[in-house]
DNA sequence: GAGGCGGGGTTATACGTAAAACTTGGAGGC
DNA sequence: GCCTCCAAGTTTTACGTATAACCCCGCCTC
């Protein structure tokens, strides 16, 4: 019997079960047929269930040189978007034996700037959120495979990248309240840099820009609700005409949006309507329900897993945007309806 | 010059440098002092940064036999809670040198019932939320160093424990409530089974038990603002005198309550109180903003991390429970106020 | 009856690192 | 002048696994 304080290895077993280390090795790895008796392998899975063997992952990545884990860095894990997001990559990368490992951007979790100390795991790939834009230096540095989220397609230097639709998003938006009617907007964009806010901004101009006789302000704000609270007060309390329709990059921007009506004095719909963006659970918790477009984030996850898997095997990955969803709730209705 | 397909390796660095390769892990590994004279450590450091040398860290854990990685089973990511005790755990993990990979439980993560097989990681401990029980069992069989979050001290058969104060939140609520002059509750709880939920109903129950002429009812239901709609609005409608109080497990349950509450036609607070547990960004996203527990997820997930870092230690784990706070808010009001 | 062959294994090796054990060339002490 | 000692390294080994290369034995073929 071998020290039993220790974890049990494969020689362990081999010796439990009366045969070599490399017997234990074929059988567990399912390599055998033709090369050991059924009788035999049977009698090496027995010893390893009775010992509790279980391979070490360290042993088997040195000599394998791959790891089958990955790294997904996002800008921060508190939201319930990239949280979908992990979910979704995760489950795919069960599917196909890998592990993914997450690097939250440096303002969440202290002082380490450097993505692959921090995390531990050897990496056979990344994926790598756009808003997250202070780890990517440190990530293009090595030569591990990227799939870059959301990211512009031009200037992401030949990573793969996968995308959702958000002009198109912003389309929906745009003709929805122009439909209802409205002329007079205002734009609360998130305060990030990012190529996905950047998108947001242009193309609900050019759609604005196609009207004639509709104005745009914008004001910027830190997505937090306390933050687009007061910056959107100040925007709504501006001399001047008020916006009839406000416009947010987010949905989180859009509860900080309702806040500033409420203290206001203003009516949603009645005297401004809002849009967010994601269709966050606060969506349908907010009075009256958020009009928004949905973003799948699981499945934005998912491609960008199977994006990266593509990649590791030398196949191009899927193109194509992920399709996203205006879903018309009670927050808007045409101008002055009051 | 090594093959430049590969990545190069600490024998790479040693033969640019001109030195052996335990030079170069004594330098690199900071353990030079006395053995290895300084301009010859900065050669070494040097050549490992033309090379753009990476130690494999397969290779280092299989050699020193532990990875600097823990896994974090949790319930779901898909919560603004358990992000947050990622990341207060990632960043406590970081600062000591350590990686956190995630575990969310089955449901979310596809079929994998092996959260060792799916975290692909090399794993030096465990941190498990006791609401994801259904992983406990196979984690138990390992002899892995165990932290539990949120369990019942008593049951989780020696492995350490960190907890929040939740019995201390819930008699806040309690004595608020009550101070308030509320006396027919209903209690919309979580339909979960875990510790932390049977404790909220335990102690609610003791306090209004303590109060002559009080009332209260219990209807459950899963963790989503529509099942608690339908829950909520069913025991609103019930027959009898309807409950002044309504105290929910959770803030999402809660959010799910005020629209119950929209849909009846009561107004919060003054046709019915309501209070939530958590302080998710939802709390005051609501109208009016909810009085609930703050729960510090990141300071769980830092001593969650902490107590490990000291059972991996050999040290006993800091012992006490997390105190929680009740804010109040504009969703709690005495009885009848209309 | 010699050679071929295939089933059923075993032996040996490499992956990249950390660190214990060993080496060597002076400088200093007596 | 010889011994000791220290600085500054080098050589060697082990971690646990996967797999290529080898080996042996019995049976079939010609």
């Amino acid at each position: 019997m071998a020290r039993s304080s220790t974890r049990p290895t494969s020689r362990d077993v081999a010796q439990a079960a009366g045969v070599s280390q490399a017997a234990v090795s074929l059988v567990l790895g399912d390599k055998w047929r033709g090369r050991v008796a059924e009788a035999t392998a049977e009698r090496v899975r027995q010893a390893a269930r009775d010992l509790g063997y279980r391979p070490n992952l360290a042993a088997r990545n040195l000599r394998l040189g791959r790891t089958r884990t990955v790294l997904l860095v996002v800008p921060a894990l508190t939201t319930e978007f990239f949280a979908g997001v992990y979910t979704g990559a995760a489950r795919v990368a069960a599917d196909h034996g890998f592990g993914v490992v997450l690097y939250p951007s440096p303002e969440g979790v202290g002082p380490a700037r450097d993505p692959f100390a921090s995390a531990q795991a050897a990496l056979d790939g990344v994926i790598a959120s756009s808003m997250a834009a202070d780890a990517l230096t440190a990530i293009r540095g090595d030569q591990l495979p990227l799939v870059m989220l959301d990211s512009d397609p031009e200037g992401s230097l030949g990573a793969a990248t996968v995308n959702l639709d958000i002009a198109d998003g912003v389309r929906q938006v745009a003709a929805h309240l122009l439909d209802l009617g409205h002329r007079r907007f205002l734009h609360l964009a998130a305060d990030v840099p990012s190529w996905t806010f950047e998108v947001r901004a242009r193309e609900l101009a050019a759609r604005l820009a196609a009207v004639p006789g509709t104005s745009i302000r914008t004001v910027r704000a830190p997505i937090s609700i306390e933050d687009a609270l007061t910056a959107a007060a100040a925007a709504l309390a501006a001399p001047g005409p008020r916006p009839t329709a406000l416009v947010c990059d987010d949905d989180k921007l859009a509860a900080g949006a309702y806040k500033a009506a409420r203290r206001l004095g203003l009516r949603i719909p009645d005297d401004v309507s809002v849009t967010g963006l994601d269709d966050l659970a606060l969506a349908t918790a907010l009075d009256p329900e958020l009009t928004t477009v949905r973003l799948d984030a699981e499945l934005f996850g998912e491609r960008g897993m199977r994006a990266l898997l593509a990649v590791l095997d030398g196949r191009t990955p899927e193109g194509g945007d992920i399709p996203v969803e205006l879903v018309v709730r009670g927050s808007t209705a045409p101008p002055g309806a009051s």
